[in-house]
DNA sequence: GCGGACTGGTGCAACGATGCACCGCATGCT
DNA sequence: AGCATGCGGTGCATCGTTGCACCAGTCCGC
């Protein structure tokens, strides 16, 4: 038996399998590795049956600790407790398991020292590939380690001018995206529009809204006169379950007005679903007095009553091609070229657009 | 410069800032260790100065390696793209952050064979502690690894007999749950009653629907006469989405009855929701034709509409509880007994119900 | 019968951090 | 003088895996 004293414990090493196959540790190593061009059938089967016998896995911390490689990817979102990051974990993750890829989760809280913070960490577990959804327009906290070797997917989020060469950065096209919802609800009649969102601090809010302007331009609708609610949003205003919130408070606004908008994009399903329930609170029927556009197309919007018009994002590819950017550029290891991938958004027509009752 | 060819390699070891400090690689550890009670404060200040200046970060590996131990503990759950489970992570996360742990997350997308698969990845990880959330009444597939030592913490799941002894299990009270769900509708008047939910497959399903029959009982009525939807549901109905429809499909076929239930006693959040838009398309109104109450209490129960009465898991507390069960056993190393956690559920009361129309 | 190639493996020195055993020196006690 | 004790550190073997360098044996060609 083992000497270790501990109750069976049971870290079975390479040595005890050499061991047990009559062979040494290298060959083992060999056929571990693939490297099993010269070995005869018989010494291999012996291996693997000793391998399976003992219940052999290679331990990650040696091996990792020889090879400076390791299958292990950081994710860092604001918070997997939205719904919309969740599905991104999942399907991250999923990308990463068919490759034998394992993700670490993180979740910043839209903090900006927390992301710096995991990431650091992330490094120094030798982590070498990470996906991150930073809501911060500026990526220079993380610059150091990019420079020593960080291979960083931007998630979410489109790349900037002063963003390391090396970046790769994968998002859904916000303008188009929020281009077709407004588009969606200027032929269905509506002229009167807002657009409901927190500061646009982000890259991509800012594109989205630079879609909704492009979207009233091409109806003929003057920008000028959309209204944008909720009014004094300077401020900090991130968070989730704040998203609907603060659409709840802008639908508040929005209904005491003279003459109220009859259709609405939000910036994201979760502030959508806040607005609908704030036109709900000011007695107005979402998907006939008023209209609503949400982006994402997180699970919700199809179980929403009624169900969300949105803007979907096609997180299956978007987060396959995140893993598969991040796993290229950790295996050649060669000074890869950033880019960016722009994905196309599609616009779901559901049950809360229609056109106006006047 | 460092000999190392690869572009800005960055990873500093102990023996450079022992070196740039003077002083031993022993030392440096000692120091880092909290082995510093015989060190004179200036050769401290030294070591640490030679830390800052060079970015020194241990090499976890190295170090996993040696001590055999490691930060890092796994989170199975069925998916993270579900609100439940994706706020399991992010409080987990968090709990694990404040002691420097990380989560390292696997999406058992409910297959048996990939729950065990992680875990046994997990463990070939160096990783000794895991919250598992099966779906399984039994935890027979991952006993081998806990014989070895694997820290297990069930959550959502009662203990069973069989159970390993070594078990941590957490848990909302189930059946109390139910039952304040249900006895809240009785006090309302409710005299006609619906369960719906998929096959009692899992522990916590039988015990929500125990509460809902000792809920019944409570109030003087038959639980011979409640109704079960969807009938005939002795099939895998598992999922997220699922879940959704499965509600939706179980609402069509209440609607249907010649005598339809004026309440419905949901599984989950997201079988309520479905059930919510199923009565909908009936043409029944949510909180005045029909009463339902869902369990959980996800972040969109207070955004639906109608806001849906449901019972809340404390999952801050409970997912706070599962890290420092873990850390614990894993910290102390000594055979700890194992224990249930069971938390208290509490009866949300928003819109979705109401006293019967008649 | 000697160089060269091929075959099926093995030896060994790392990777970076750890922590026990131990060191030389000074001081105290009897 | 003789021994213990405290101080501020250091030396070294070790964790499990890897992969280059190397080896002994056989076979071939000239």
């Amino acid at each position: 038996m083992r000497k270790n004293a501990r109750v069976g414990m049971g870290e079975v090493t390479i040595q005890q399998v050499a061991t047990e196959a009559g062979v040494s540790p290298s060959t083992v190593s060999n056929l571990l590795n693939g490297r099993n061009h010269r070995m005869l059938p018989e010494t291999r089967q012996r291996i693997e049956t000793a391998i399976d016998k003992l219940g052999y896995r290679p331990n990650r911390a040696a091996r990792q600790l020889r090879t400076g490689r390791n299958t292990t990817i950081g994710l860092v979102v604001p918070s997997v407790g939205n719904p919309f990051w969740g599905a991104l974990a999942r399907h991250l993750e999923s990308a990463a398991l068919a490759e034998g890829y394992h993700v670490l989760l993180c979740n910043s809280e839209r903090d900006p020292r927390r992301e710096r913070d995991y990431i650091d960490e992330l490094w120094a577990d030798g982590v070498h590939g990470v996906v991150l959804c930073s809501s911060l327009p500026s990526l220079e906290h993380v610059l150091p380690l990019v420079d020593r070797g960080l291979q960083l997917v931007a998630f979410d989020r489109t790349s900037q001018a002063g963003d390391p060469a090396s970046l790769v950065s994968i998002s859904v096209d916000n303008a188009i995206g929020s281009q077709l919802a407004t588009q969606h609800l200027t032929d269905l009649g509506h002229r009167r529009l807002a657009f409901v969102s927190g500061a646009l601090a982000s890259v991509n809010r800012k594109e989205r809204y630079r879609g909704f302007v492009a979207g009233l331009e091409q109806a003929g609708i003057d920008p000028a006169e959309a209204l944008r609610a909720p009014t004094g949003t300077g401020a900090d205003d991130f968070g989730d379950v704040e998203a609907s919130e603060l659409g709840r408070a802008a639908a508040a606004e929005l209904v005491a007005l003279d003459e109220p908008p009859t259709a609405i994009v939000a910036i994201n399903d979760m502030c959508a679903l806040g607005v609908c329930r704030g036109l709900r609170d000011g007695g107005l029927e979402v998907g006939k007095d008023v209209s609503v556009v949400g982006f994402d197309d997180i699970v919700l919007a199809d179980l929403y009553a009624p169900t969300l018009t949105t803007v979907r994002q096609p997180m299956r590819e978007m987060a396959a091609a995140a893993f598969s950017q991040l796993r290229a550029r950790l295996d050649d290891s060669g000074p890869t070229q950033g880019q960016s991938l722009l994905f196309r958004p599609e616009l779901i027509v559901r049950e809360s657009t229609a056109p106006p009752v006047a």
